[in-house]
RNA sequence: GGCCCCUUCGUCUAGCGGUUAGGAUCCAUGGUUUUCAUCCAUGUUACAGGAGUUCGAGUCUCCUAGGGGUCACCA
């Protein structure tokens, strides 16, 4: 059964990028019929923290990625991570040693000057002697002195790294807590793991775990490394590019449909296909297809996936989505239209929620330039002339459609264009150039309402 | 610096020895619309550079350049 999972260490928000990571491993062990399993890696005690897991934890229910079951903490495995450092010990695969942290920054320095790659030459490897007594060891293991350590990454191909690259790192630091390639390996190789998909940086830590995984007699999973996110010039994703935390595309008003469209979409294609849901994700991906090359992130397209989403939801839906935007109109009696006036203007829902407003509440400023352009020449008059047509009008007002005619009527009545009644009439009732149409918006708002308003404009009218 | 990885329109990508190098987004133009948006149509733009292998190279090999990752008692 395939087995994949997420370990995100708690120090901070979901970044994007470990979200894609993430999708990738959720929907390769969905596609399977298998597990996905969270970890949690926190054996650093001073750098864990615990709002940053449940932001983690919460960020995970936002976009609706559900782990099997129970997150694993490497903070309460410490008594089996030690039991695995004894018996490496004990078998000769791994060993003190005594060196000092100044031996080793004199060690590192000297061969910094000398151009050689940093790594730590083994002295304590085969020591036989008495060693020092000031000095709390820490345990390294034995990693082959040469050849190569080899391993086939689904994304990368075959990676060759010399042993010489690969020190006798440490596994347990001085105050016997086990270090990140020590546990990883093993958590991995007990959590069961027959796929591990993360992030391009950790490539060179796979030698160093593949190290353990032999030492242990543990079953080597397949990796696939993935290629990091940049910004839209090719750098480093920062929070000067927008956001990077998960969950401030909730604020920015994304549904996470859209989102994970998008980071699906970020290394990873089926052909010339663009909109997946997330059913045909789970049924199409394969992490033997994901990129070798790093991505761009690219706002226009996010924005682009999130307005087609809101598009194709439900009007149910979008006024459960409204509500933390300050749009609640679950209640409203013309929801329905209200929503079909306005949910193909937006691309968020921050956007969408500004629209229904502009309808719900009656503008207490007119657009300047489009007070310039709208309320000019005979304006007044036509809008005068509309409101005595309303007051008039002989047949039902309530839909679009019945709106419809008494704007033909005027049109007709006065010979002029649609424009010359439909832009003074928008800035009336909006107070804005731009927004729903006026059929909706004046059977949204009904003839009392709509008559307030453009009589409030009128008077503004010098 | 050592080691390793990457390089197709601005961006995301298709391509897996023979294609007018395709799609999407963006942008522009036109149509629809009373405005805006949607929608539809059309258009501009790409194989980093150089050698080779081959009848033929975006696809294979090498070199150069550029970008990135990594070298902890951090994860």
């Amino acid at each position: 059964m395939t087995v994949t999972r997420f370990a995100p260490s708690p120090t901070g928000y979901l970044h994007i990028g470990g979200l894609r990571t993430a999708l990738f491993s959720w929907l390769t062990a969905k596609h399977n019929n298998g597990k996905f399993l969270l970890r949690i890696e926190d054996t650093d005690m001073a750098r864990n923290s615990e709002e940053a897991k449940d932001a983690i934890l919460k960020a995970f229910e936002w976009v609706g990625m559900s782990y099997d079951g129970e997150v694993v903490y490497q903070s309460k495995r410490f008594d089996l991570y030690k039991k695995y450092i004894d018996q490496l010990l004990e078998e000769g695969k791994a060993y003190k040693c005594y060196m000092s942290k100044e031996e080793l920054d004199a060690l590192r320095e000297e061969q910094m000057a000398k151009k050689e790659r940093t790594r730590y030459d083994g002295r304590y490897r085969d020591f036989a002697g008495i060693p020092p007594e000031d000095v709390e060891p820490v345990v390294r293991i034995k990693a082959p002195q040469e050849g190569t350590i080899s391993f086939v990454d689904g994304v990368k191909g075959e990676m060759n790294i010399s042993a010489s690259e690969v020190d006798d790192f440490v596994i347990a630091r001085a105050d016997g807590a086990p270090t990140y390639n020590f546990v990883v390996a093993i958590d991995d190789a007990l959590m069961g793991l027959t796929d591990v998909i993360r992030g391009d940086d950790h490539l060179y830590n796979t030698p160093k775990q593949i190290v353990v995984y032999n030492a242990l007699g543990f079953k080597i999973p397949k990796f696939y490394h993935v290629a990091m996110i940049n910004n839209e010039q090719g750098k480093k994703l920062s929070k000067r590019d927008g956001a990077t935390d998960v969950m401030e595309y909730k604020e920015l008003g994304y549904l996470p449909e859209a989102l994970l469209n998008f980071l699906v979409r970020l290394g990873w294609s089926y052909g010339d296909q663009e909109i997946f849901s997330i059913e045909e994700m789970i049924a199409l991906f394969d992490p033997e297809n994901i990129n070798k090359s790093s991505s761009n992130y690219n706002l226009d397209k996010l924005l682009w996936l999130n307005a087609h989403y809101i598009k194709n939801k439900s009007n149910t839906e979008l006024t459960e989505l409204l509500k933390p935007f300050d749009v609640d109109i679950a209640k409203h009696d013309k929801m329905e239209m209200l929503l079909d006036a306005t949910k193909e203007r937006g691309k968020t829902l921050v956007e969408l929620a500004d629209q229904i407003k502009l309808i719900l509440a009656a503008p207490v400023e007119y657009d300047e330039k489009a007070v310039k352009k709208a309320f000019k020449g005979e304006a007044k008059e036509i809008l005068t002339d509309f409101i005595a047509l309303l007051q008039t009008w002989e047949k039902p007002l309530h839909l679009p459609t019945d709106y419809h005619e008494v704007m033909e009527k005027i049109v007709a009545d006065k010979e002029i264009g649609f424009g010359k009644i439909g832009m003074p009439l928008r800035v009336s009732l909006l107070g804005s150039m731009t927004g729903a149409g006026m059929d909706e918006v004046m059977a949204i708002l009904g003839v009392d309402e709509t008559i307030e308003r453009i009589e409030r404009a009128v008077a503004t009218i010098a």
